[in-house]
DNA sequence: CTAATATCAGACTGACTGACATTT
DNA sequence: CAAATGTCAGTCTGTCTGATATTA
């Protein structure tokens, strides 16, 4: 359902009315079910954007965060952590981007357990073109204001800083 | 990955000062990882707290739907309008809701090619279940106050209305 | 010895496409 | 006739568990 709902309600308020009979007003449970559509929409957009490059959003971040590498590879392990997912997960996303020939599999010189992923001059090439693309539509985000968007970006530190994602007084976007 | 990531830094910070030194700052692409984190972390709260009931988030929500109707039935296709799923994701919730004894089909007494989903009494009680752990967990959302659960539900309702899920007027979240 | 790194097999959820039978 | 409803087969992405080989 990532396509425009087109209905003559909005049906997360009308969820809201009902909920509100039933067990009393809820706002974590309206914005929860926000949060979900919102990601919804935002992800089908995203994938959207970047399918003429044959790219998902998960497979262009892993591709932008080896090109931020000074030395364009990374450990998987590493790229799992920064990415925030699962390893089986990043040695999926390696997999196919390798076949992509956007990345090739290198031996970590330094860990002789490790395996590193460099980006290909393609890779970069790739990595240019869909973020002039995603630039240029604003990551979908394009009905926000600059501020609106550090606002819903400190809004949600928050919530990864009380989840136990880093400590926090590590979260530098202070005075923003 | 749907547990803390406990890094002593915050990783999404860390790539969005790499994407300034690069392309220049970008809040929109801030705003968007924080979302899909936000995401990820509250769905595997939800469906850890569900996981008792052997329901996910997404189940729950269709059983929710269900006892909001006043016969406790729904055509198949409402269901899917509501939840905003896809039809086929509509035929395997129910199908799984049937096989556990939440649900029940019944052909659409007025009209002849429909399906209707109906709750059945271990349906009712599982959601009365559920919903009282849901509640007391806030919905993964207890670090936030009502007030700024609000906020996010209003400020998503914006991008819901931009993206074309339903007409800027049908909102109904005014004055809160 | 243990811990970490990555991979693999297999299960599972959910989204989606295209085809289909049935009914409006 | 065309449009709508739901199902089915099959593909795809990503998550996760548990097992394994290798190396630190």
């Amino acid at each position: 359902m990532g396509n425009p709902l087109n209905l003559p309600f909005d049906p997360i308020e009308r969820a809201h009315e009902n909920w509100t009979r039933r067990w009393g007003a809820n706002p974590a449970m309206a914005a929860v079910t926000s949060i979900m559509r919102a990601q919804q929409i935002l992800l089908g957009q995203l994938d959207a954007a970047l399918k003429p490059y044959e790219l998902t959003f998960a497979r262009y971040e892993a591709l932008v965060l080896l090109t931020f590498s000074s030395t364009g590879a990374l450990p998987l392990g590493k790229i799992g952590e920064r990415l925030m997912v699962h390893p089986t997960s990043v040695t999926n996303t390696i997999d196919r981007l390798e076949r992509q020939g956007f990345v090739r599999r290198k031996p970590n010189p330094s860990d002789g357990r490790g395996t590193l992923a460099e980006i290909t001059d393609s890779g970069r090439q790739v990595v240019e073109d869909a973020t002039r693309d995603l630039t240029a539509m604003d990551f979908g985000l394009d009905c926000y204001s600059d501020e609106e968007n550090w606002r819903i970006h400190a809004m949600f530190t928050k919530l990864r800083v009380e989840f136990g994602d880093f400590p926090a007084d590590k979260g530098g976007a202070a005075g923003r």
